[in-house]
DNA sequence: TATGAATGAGGATTCATTCAT
DNA sequence: TATGAATGAATCCTCATTCAT
């Protein structure tokens, strides 16, 4: 595959994740990604097989990368505490380049993966689920988390609230991702209440 | 309208609803609701005018309902802690009687949002958010809530994490919707680092 | 059948009859006629079979009337002049009781006459043309009507622009059938230029 | 738009005025259309926005050619007996080439004139009455037309004979539109009466 | 690579009609 | 007589996809 070829495809997914994630992969027609392209609908079947392995392709590259950044972050730390930390940034800072994709993922998830296809989408999910609680298992054994909580319910929370931040994070706004990591886990870590 | 057509239009919008929730609005076909309800796809227009006047049924309904809780809690607390702790348990309990409500809302209110039929949905928002903020604002004048943080993202973080829950939250679990209130509250207030 | 009943009837059929000459048959819906009635639209079905026996009664009705007047009208005369002016008036006489069947008959008969239920629409047209080609080749023959003048083409005229009037014709507006009639009839039989 | 795509629109839009004149546009189906064509419904959608649109379409390109007839006749005449001879005659001929605009026109435009998007409707048939009823206020002043009739009510006449000849009129059959021009100004001008 | 005509399945919605109450 | 829930077929239209050019 040439360059070029590559650079057009990599363009069309950028279009075509925008609308996906701004309005859905069901309502968002082949139409309207080939309309944003300047192209008519029936040239895109020239890159993709079809809509479904546009999606594909798109949560694919997200997932690989994030996937390789959780895993440095857990190979370059063994402290609990600091490995939290890089995790929660790592995962803000991903929101600069895979912002599409992170909302494709977290809204259409769910029901993608009742299709075959998209069955790796729990697997990795999966994955990336150990990442969590194998720090957050670590931190409660040492003492460094409060032992009162459920690690279940804990990944859970921080899962949540990583991630649905994409839906009002903007890459261009005046907090960076670096700034709002720090506030949330500050939040995180000390809680809301002053300290007495 | 007599009783019986009034459950019937109740039961229908319950079917529906949990179909919106599971599959997204716009993957839900009319076909598959009355499929789910034993009806044909055209009877159900005996009862509501389109498929947007269901969801739209469905989401006014839980939004009233969720306005008058969070004003009962304002009226009957001043105490922000304690107000604080009230919003977070009633927006949990809400879960058990309006879950796909709240699914629909979080999944579809900014699509949904973008018609004219539904821009009360930002309406009630904005709402909801000032219960909220004042809540947090005024624990924060008077040394409550710590000062460092802004409280517009404490905000966001607390609305994210309360009703993206709805994804995992399982009201016929063992976990009750005031326990894990109790859980969540602990790791807003205290935060996860165990104490020194 | 009651009186009572054949008044309900009757006023069913003038409701139907005004809808169909206003929007035609097929656009207007069992609904809206149920609708204008005041009534639901399966209570129609207490009345009459079907909506196309609806247009039926009325088309049937209005055609045995004309029907009536014109062989009335040429018992009654011989003088092929007179009974040119006795048929035209009559015809638009009738405007002022029947002016929705004619709007019907006019607009809809050329496609309810395919079906066999409305074969008699044909037979009954053939009926009534033959009236007046009688009285225009009686006066033809007499002198009394110019010679150079096909008498099919003529009586396509008369019928056309007598109807058709039906259009804007308004049994309450201050230009009555009579007059109507008479500043038609010096068009027809003098003509629009000035006499030398 | 290249040649060949403008004829394809052409093709089919001559295959849906025919139904459409036959049958009336409520009462013609997309898919009839489509079949006519030998196409699937669906693919008439490649080339109309909606059945509207092909209405529309028909109407417009008629009314354009009609009125710059009736401009071009105006212009060339200021008599005004030769006037009304063109305008009748041009009038009948236009049922040669737009035979089934002009029974959609008669049938349909009072309905259709009703949505907004027809609103131009009412404009040109207002337009083509002025020139209409120019012609005969004129001569009606020269002393050419009769002084004792009323001048709308003739222009309705002749308006609704001549459109309404469409019903009959066989743009194949013996008779020429010349020719049935001439009749029918003969009866207009000077009447059926036998002159004595 | 791209066009544009066409497919074929399926979408929401309408509507005449039926029938138990 | 009337209701109101339901039917079932049909309607307009959409959309992912194909393919000859």
């Amino acid at each position: 595959m040439g360059a070029a070829r590559k650079d057009r495809r990599a363009e069309l997914l950028g279009i075509a994740g925008r609308l996906f994630a701004e309005r859905g992969f069901v309502a968002t027609t082949v139409r309207e990604i080939a309309d944003a392209a300047g192209i008519l609908s029936g040239s895109l079947y020239h890159h993709f097989d079809s809509k479904e392995s546009m999606v594909d392709e798109i949560l694919r590259g997200f997932l690989d990368r994030l996937r390789a950044s959780y895993e440095q972050v857990l190979a370059e730390r063994s402290d609990p505490r600091a490995a939290l930390t890089a995790l929660v940034t790592v995962s803000f800072e991903s929101m600069d380049t895979d912002g599409d994709a992170i909302a494709i993922f977290q809204n259409e998830a769910a029901h993608l993966a009742q299709f075959e296809r998209f069955g790796y989408l729990a697997e990795v999910a999966a994955e990336l689920e150990r990442c969590w609680l194998g720090v957050l298992e670590r931190g409660q054994r040492d003492g460094v988390f409060r032992a009162d909580l459920r690690v279940p319910l804990v990944y859970r929370f921080i899962r949540d609230t990583v991630w649905v931040a994409v839906r009002w994070y903007d890459p261009e706004g005046t907090l960076g991702a670096e700034e709002i990591a720090a506030q949330y886990l500050t939040i995180l870590c000390q809680g809301i209440v002053a300290q007495r």
